[in-house]
DNA sequence: GCCAACGTTGGC
DNA sequence: GCCAACGTTGGC
């Protein structure tokens, strides 16, 4: 099987890797970027995600999870009362998905965008170029292992 | 709070 | 189709 790496943001604040490790499994809705939307349409069962913890002191990637689900229509698209209601999107032609994750591991000590900034062999990773918004991206398998190793170094560290 | 880097919207 | 205005993301 090949096995495909991605990244993805949440906002702590919103949604953490405690919460998801509280609760397990995980509809990651809200996701209105086509760009982004599209890399979630691409995920299969059993990809791996480096969850990133974004506008958090210090951002940086927390843990891991897997894809448990494949994309399928976010319900939250449909509800007026939600705030990601869309109403330009129909039932026979929605225009956003969900994936669901499970959480895997949290990192010890959260591997921050600084250290991931200062690693050499992340050069060109998506999340370390300035400016970068996209909240899922692909990431090289090279990259994923180095970001484990990383946040294994630190541990270690301890 | 500032600002860079986009994405989206809408006039034309 | 072009582009200006505006909105959003997210680091710092």
């Amino acid at each position: 099987m090949t096995r495909r790496y991605w990244l993805m943001k949440s906002e702590p604040d919103v949604f953490s890797i405690e919460d998801l490790a509280a609760k397990d499994f995980e509809e990651w809705d809200g996701v209105r970027n086509y760009q982004a939307r599209n890399f979630m349409r691409d995920m299969k069962k059993g990809d791996l995600v480096l969850f990133y913890h974004s506008n958090a002191k210090p951002p940086g990637v927390a843990g891991v999870a897997e894809i448990a689900a494949e994309a399928h229509p976010d319900r939250t698209q449909f509800d007026p009362k939600s705030e990601y209601y869309d109403p330009k999107s129909t039932q026979d032609e929605p225009r956003w998905d969900v994936v669901t994750v499970k959480h895997v591991e949290t990192f010890d000590e959260l591997v921050s965008l600084a250290t991931l900034k200062g690693a050499a062999e992340l050069e060109g990773m998506h999340v370390v170029r300035k400016g970068s918004r996209l909240s899922v991206t692909p990431v090289d398998q090279e990259h994923f292992q180095a970001v484990l190793e990383l946040a294994k170094a630190k541990t270690s560290v301890r």
